[in-house]
RNA sequence: GCCGGGAUGGCGGAAUUGGUAGACGCAGCGGACUCAAAAUCCGCCGGUGGUAACACUGUGGGGGUUCGAGUCCCCCUCCCGGCACCA
């Protein structure tokens, strides 16, 4: 259907004003409710979820990347035709509201209250596609009140559970402290060196799910292939064996077995001794008659709980004196205690075999404890292991020195060995998990409360569900030392909902984990007042594309895959992951800037208020800070932080330059997925690229109304000009949905601006040409800047709405071409091109290639050994 | 320490399946316009040598596979993310 349009009256405005712009935008889509979601089935349903933001006080970076990943795969979808839901919401329990609320003393709730306020209005002025009416905070009654109805159906099926567990204790502030609050083995505030203390905590039985979570992974061929090896790495299923060590009264004082697993059952052989934990029950039990070894175990809970600071401290063990034998051999092996065995993992005790494991080597080198080679290559190269750690030594072979299990290989013996322990009842193969329960109790004010009541003669008690939600009271004081809610009569005094009798209310609230690892689903049934989830979330779920940081790459994401089927278990909806496609970006990073204040003291200065000086190409050579013009010092590349003061707030960025600055700025200055440095230039560059598109545009519009390109006569220019259209627009499209790099789909347009410019518009036809570039550039541009790509069709194509316009397709006549360049290599190396026609055969294009002259002029004369052709890519001659 | 990534001009990045290394942008340099500046437009722009044509060299370092390697394999260095109570 040819389109034409009635010549303009009044001029468009070739001076670019992003402010009148995208404030007209937006007040249209507010009004229109243009980006409302509704449940419809006439079209595909894309629901488009990027990692809700915890309301620090205002909008950072890294939000504004996310929100516009986000925002671009939202409109571009809704722009293919699909029914879009894009909500948004707040992650608003956590640690950083306490922290403030000690330091200006305003409570927790008002201030994440007014931190959400101002940001919803910044995110507003980002432009972002979303349903405002779906908002949700996790810290209101109509939210938690569910995840505690969870709460008390998952414990009722026993999927939560009470065990103790151990905490970073402060001793000074008598308080729990998060791993993030002990700095350098010491309280953040206190400066008192931190303990480890055991409390009784809530657990959810995640290891549960954990053959569903690892097997889960196949079925999410739409996740980066990186987030689901850390995930399957962190499951961490191993095939092994259980070993039983007897012991008796002459050894130990009483009889048993100390269990220990192990993925290498083939080297039990070579076993010399046994380490177990600091709070293993034989250690324990060791101490309480050796003063020093009692002085080791203790010293063992200094420190913090976070595996990087136990996994790096040095290697220290103590023997206890105690014994136990060999369940093979009857050899009596002592039984040590090390600090690099973890409780939580197995059974808390291991099988020290130092010749074949890097950790049990380091560790009976220090000590002095015997080796026994019992793994070789090959039975006739059977070398014991020397000095010096070699990492063949780890390796699988055949036993030696293993007596009837010589010869055999890692599967054979590990059989063997395995089948001999069941005959003698010490053991047994087994399966095994790295992945531990979840512990979600928090000895903290601002969170879910847990809605547990302890009676003294019935235990623990759910609150029953016509007793939710139990109300986190807002008007509190907090200090830092320990929880305000075990001081408040008010709220832990209670009665037994089964007896009736005096009983207290647990105090503890939930980890703000649990309070993302399932909001994604109650946007869908936000205004649900009688469950948890409604219908509306079967239509929704699951999640078609999300978007967030990669440092969430395990822990929330495996929380909410977790959630996710207990839901499904609950029967809330069908599906078995949450979300289908995942994409996670990088960190937004700037550079720093410092002087040295002496003492490992820095003044850090914010990029903004520096100027950094430069040679005559352009090499940094210095910087200088603005006020005083004296020279500081240019530090690393760092991710945006309060503590290095390189943080650029994007609010003074889109004041100055507008939304779709931003937005495009930060789409095109790296793909998604990398890191994203921040450039002040690289702003600017953005900016100077929507003025020239906009200058363009209205240069085309003021020359009078021209109707889009039809078909006809062109000139070789145009052909080549609209075979650049059309294979941008195949590839702007691929880039969007496939490859989602934004930033190379940004650079085909720039491209394609570049050669507009340089054509000549004084046809009609050509004209016309440029009017198809200029739609199908608004289209193409509207995920990524919506508002100035709406406000150019308004001129390019009135009385009609960029909102209702289909995604561009590709017209395959004007991608038909008659010759390709092809490339010329001698022994590899690029010698010439050449122009072909693209039916060429092979042995017309070696016969044009080797007549080449430059070709001629390398070959001098000898005579090709081997000719590869890559049709329409390349010929190699080989000399 | 363990797990997962990354390294390409002065800078951000491109090169999608092993086939033209440096698209696009920034910075810089030269020019046009201007009384001047800004803005805008045009040109140049990895390194070395050369007036030039051109040659050699070049994708963190070392080795390998291949007609051909930024891309695949082995070893190494440095940087970043996560490690279960930061979110």
């Amino acid at each position: 259907m040819p389109l034409s349009y009635q010549s303009h009256s009044i001029q468009m405005d070739a001076h670019y004003q992003p402010q009148i712009i995208e404030t007209q935008a937006q007040q249209t889509w507010e009004n229109q409710r243009t980006y409302k979601a509704v449940e419809t089935t006439d079209k595909p349903k894309y629901y488009c979820l990027s990692m809700f933001p915890y309301p620090s006080g205002k909008l950072h970076m890294g939000h504004v990347r996310n929100y516009t990943i986000g925002d671009v795969l939202a409109r571009f979808h809704r722009l293919k035709g699909y029914n879009v839901m894009q909500p948004m919401g707040w992650d608003a329990f956590g640690l950083p509201a306490e922290n403030a609320a000690i330091k200006n003393h305003v409570a927790p709730a008002a201030w994440t209250y007014d931190n959400i306020a101002h940001m919803r209005t910044q995110l507003k002025r980002l432009g972002l596609a979303i349903d405002w009416d779906r908002e949700i905070a996790t810290c209101t009654p109509e939210y938690y009140r569910w995840e505690q109805w969870l709460f008390t159906e998952l414990f009722r099926k026993d999927l939560i559970y009470k065990k103790t567990a151990s905490v970073n204790w402060d001793p000074v502030d008598n308080t729990v402290l998060a791993n993030e609050q002990v700095i350098d083995g010491r309280g953040w505030r206190s400066g008192a060196l931190v303990e480890k203390r055991d409390i009784p905590m809530y657990f959810m039985r995640i290891t549960a799910y954990a053959d569903e979570l690892l097997s889960g992974l196949d079925e999410l061929p739409q996740w980066p292939e990186q987030v689901k090896t850390m995930q399957r790495n962190w499951i961490g299923k191993s095939t092994g064996c259980e070993v039983h060590f007897p012991y008796d009264v002459t050894s130990v004082g009483n009889t048993g077995v100390l269990k220990a697993y192990t993925t290498r059952p083939d080297t039990l052989m070579g076993a010399t001794y046994v380490a177990v934990a600091a709070e293993h029950p034989l250690a324990t039990l060791a101490a309480a008659n050796n003063p020093q070894l009692a002085e080791f175990v203790a010293e063992c809970k200094r420190g913090s709980v976070a595996e990087a600071d136990i996994a790096t401290q040095a290697k220290l063990g103590m023997a206890t004196g105690l014994f136990v034998h060999h369940p093979l051999t009857q050899e009596k092996l002592p039984v040590w205690v090390a600090n690099y065995v973890l409780m939580g993992y197995g059974e808390g005790a291991v099988m020290a075999v130092p010749a074949h494991d890097a950790r049990d080597f380091e560790f009976a080198l220090q000590y002095q404890l015997p080796m026994k080679t019992v793994i070789a290559a090959s039975l006739d190269n059977s070398t014991p292991v020397g000095t010096e750690w070699q990492d063949s030594y780890g390796e699988h072979g055949v036993c030696i020195n293993s007596g009837k299990y010589d010869g055999m290989d890692f599967a054979t013996a590990s059989t063997a060995i395995a089948s001999d322990l069941s005959a003698l009842d010490l053991g047994h193969s087994r399966t095994q998990f790295r992945l531990r329960d979840w512990g979600i109790s928090r000895q903290r004010y601002w969170g879910c409360p847990i809605p547990i009541i302890h009676c003294p003669s019935c235990g623990d008690v759910p609150v029953p569900e016509d007793q939710l939600p139990v109300i986190l009271p807002e008007n509190v004081v907090v200090t830092g030392a320990g929880s305000p809610l075990a001081k408040m009569p008010e709220f832990f005094e209670c009665a037994c909902p089964q007896c009736g009798g005096a009983a207290r209310r647990e105090t503890d609230t939930m980890d703000t984990f649990v309070e993302s690892s399932w909001y994604y689903a109650r946007y869908a049934s936000f205004d649900s007042h009688n469950a948890m989830l409604d219908e509306r979330a079967q239509h929704w779920l699951p999640v078609d594309q999300y978007i967030g940081g990669i440092e969430h790459a395990i822990l929330h994401l495996l929380y909410a895959r977790f959630f996710h089927k207990l839901m499904r278990d609950q029967g809330l909806f069908t599906s078995n992951e949450p979300f289908t496609r995942l994409l996670t970006q990088g960190m937004v990073i700037a550079p720093t800037f410092y002087r040295d204040l002496g003492e490992g003291k820095k003044d850090w200065f914010n990029p903004a208020e520096v100027e950094v000086r430069s040679d005559e190409r352009g090499r940094p050579l210095d910087a200088v800070l603005k006020t005083d013009g004296l020279p500081v010092i240019i530090g690393g590349t760092e991710k945006m932080a309060k503590s290095k003061n390189n943080g650029v707030d994007p609010q003074t960025l889109i004041d100055i330059y507008g939304a779709d600055t931003a937005r495009l700025f930060m789409m095109f200055a790296a793909p998604p997925d990398q890191s994203l440095e921040w450039s002040d230039a690289g702003i600017e560059g953005a900016h100077r690229f929507l003025r020239r598109l906009w200058k363009l545009c209205a240069e085309h519009v003021n020359a009078g109304a021209i109707s889009a390109y039809q078909s006809g006569d062109l000139t070789p220019e145009l052909k080549a000009l609209r075979l650049q259209l059309h294979s941008a627009i195949n590839k702007i499209t691929d880039d969007y949905a496939r490859r989602q790099t934004f930033n190379t789909a940004i650079a085909a347009v720039m491209e394609l601006l570049n050669s507009m410019g340089k054509t000549n518009t004084d046809s009609t036809v050509a004209r016309s040409v440029i009017q198809e570039c200029l739609e199908n550039i608004s289209i193409l541009l509207a995920p990524i800047v919506p508002h100035i790509c709406g406000a150019m069709w308004h001129e390019l194509c009135p009385g009609t709405d960029l909102a209702t316009q289909n995604w561009p397709q590709a017209d395959e006549s004007a991608l038909v071409q008659d010759e390709v360049t092809m490339m010329i290599q001698v022994n590899g190396k690029l010698r010439g091109e050449m122009t072909v026609s693209k039916t060429a055969d092979k042995a017309t294009i070696e016969q044009i290639a080797l007549t080449h002259e430059l070709v001629l002029k390398f070959t001098a004369g000898a005579t090709p050994k081997k000719i590869v052709v890559v049709p329409g890519r390349l010929v190699n001659i080989v000399i």
